[in-house]
DNA sequence: CGCCGTTAATCAAAGATTTGACTATCCTAC
DNA sequence: GTAGGATAGTCAAATCTTTGATTAACGGCG
């Protein structure tokens, strides 16, 4: 780790990836570039959008990203269990659990008993909770817009079907139970 | 030893995308529907990709995912201040202030006055957190490059290249400080 | 009918992350 | 040279998330 080919100085978020890759290409020739790269840009992408949305949309309406997908999976498919829920939108049992405390309290989320398993419980949108969710959503599709934009209807539809065979050939994927 | 494939919620989420899609636009026609999927898509198959890479190869080294993320930017920009680790590792200063405490408790990172500014200091790897890194990162990359196995290479440049351009155009995307 | 392994939700403790405040230092303009 | 604003790192409080344990209920099988 002598000298510094690059002007490491100057690199940002993004640009970093390049540098990134050929370093570590450089230090271990095991190393598949293209692999290393696809997943880099891949999540760090993935992390702008979300910190944008979460931070330009859904924080100044008291929203976690969390809390915004909750209820948007409780929109979606309609009242559920929070075993459901918690597949679904991608959280462990117990998120859901101590967020739907959250929701509850603040009046977006009703929990009654769930119809055939007294385990369990019902979660449902109230009123609040449903106008809160669509005017939410209408501002985060906004925003969803203007990434989009960057790409042609085309590209976008590549993106898409490219990201759903990944995500498909990736058997091996855990989820979290 | 546990990696066992769930077919099943995989599928049950790429259906419900689908439904999602379907259910908002007909509650809200103003929703562009492939703007959604794009971001529902992206923002769940990097959701998956890092989650199973962080219980996969980093969890069993005693590492989490913004501690790897931490080593990762130290090991490939070189000793750095915790400015600048900050900004391209993607986390706020205070997180990395308190990251390199557990990392620095653990000795995998070191901290060293700064050359020209009493403020700030310089973080570097210690041998270990090299050692650590670097075997970290060849399993991070077997696991990357069993998820890039889903694709062609084609698809993959086309991949990469579209990630790139949905990064570039979003101009309004912002970054923490 | 009752035993017992499963499954559902919740709780508790530990760890992380964020925002905002605070201290120390830098540096430009006067 | 020095006053004032800007900048770096850290701390504190509030939130969230995760793991593991706990309580309650289900359901198959003798």
């Amino acid at each position: 780790m002598a000298a510094e080919p690059d002007p490491v100085t100057e690199l940002d978020f993004l640009s970093f990836v390049d540098h990134a890759v050929r370093r570590a290409s450089a230090e271990l020739p095991v190393v598949d570039p293209e692999a290393m790269r696809l997943v880099l840009t891949l999540s760090r992408t993935a992390s702008a959008l979300v910190y944008d949305l979460e931070s330009s949309v859904h924080r100044p309406r008291g929203l976690s990203w969390a809390g915004f997908r909750l209820l948007f999976v409780l929109w979606l498919a309609g009242p559920a269990e929070p075993k459901r829920v918690a597949e679904l939108s991608g959280m462990s049992r117990a998120a859901v659990s101590a967020l739907v405390n959250t929701l509850s309290r603040a009046g977006l989320v009703a929990k009654a008993a769930a119809p055939s398993d007294r385990r369990s419980i019902r979660l449902a949108l109230t009123d609040d909770g449903h106008s809160l969710i669509t005017e939410a959503f209408a501002a985060h599709n906004q925003r969803e817009q203007s990434w989009a934009a960057g790409l042609t209807e085309a590209e976008s539809g590549t993106l898409i079907a490219l990201l759903g065979k990944l995500m498909a050939g990736a058997g091996t994927a855990k989820r979290r139970t």
